[in-house]
DNA sequence: TTGTAGTACCGCGCAATGCGTAGTACTGTG
DNA sequence: CACAGTACTACGCATTGCGCGGTACTACAA
């Protein structure tokens, strides 16, 4: 029902994660998310959070006007962008780790 | 740094995993917790959890005086429990599975 | 006695963050 | 024109882990 909670604290890293395949604007990395697995991320969420990461310096924007519907505004990994996608890749990782053994118990 | 937002929604997960081995009193959970590798756990987290865990009738409680220290609240795992525990279990190993194809791709 | 440390628990209020809902705006199709 | 699809934004709510402080009991040291 409700994995809306384990989204917590890692949808940035997911974000991070589409991005550094390439730029991409707020709708399309939806559906990246969404084609990953992550079927159920709400579309605000997404934004919220490129907005946040935006703020916090992590990415870099560029608006893009189109011809088949509205602007897209786009957004791409920086430097510090692809620092912070390695330390949170790695940390997730070992934090998954750990779950992984606690339950694997069971 | 802050490795705190990883565990929303997760934290239910890892006490149950925990009380699954046998009867536990909440020190000696978070005690677990923070063996198992959790090492960041506040303990009112936990408390706080076993408390919600109680609530939503997961849990069984029972107070044991102890003559070396204040009493232990103990918690013990029901059915219910047992059949959250089963269901959260896998729908954490599937989203784990998925945010690790999500970033391994980098 | 006073103090400190370890054990064990609880309550309060905060902060972070994903989500629901609604709204704007543009394009193309029936 | 109505409607669906695309694309983005704003507002406010609910969940939940945490920090901080407080209570209470035992044991041991100064």
């Amino acid at each position: 029902m409700d994995t809306s909670q384990l989204l917590k604290g890692v949808l940035d890293l997911a974000v991070l994660a589409v991005l550094d395949r390439g730029d991409g604007y707020g709708y399309e990395v939806v559906r990246g998310l969404r084609a990953a697995g992550l079927n159920e991320v709400g579309d605000a969420s997404v934004y919220g959070t490129l907005r946040r990461l935006y703020n916090a310096g992590l990415l870099t924007s560029y608006v893009v006007p189109s011809d088949e519907g509205p602007h897209r505004k786009y957004y791409s990994m920086n430097a510090p962008g692809k620092a912070r996608l390695r330390e949170t890749s790695e940390q997730w990782l070992a934090f998954a780790k750990t779950m992984e053994s606690l339950v694997k118990v069971a």
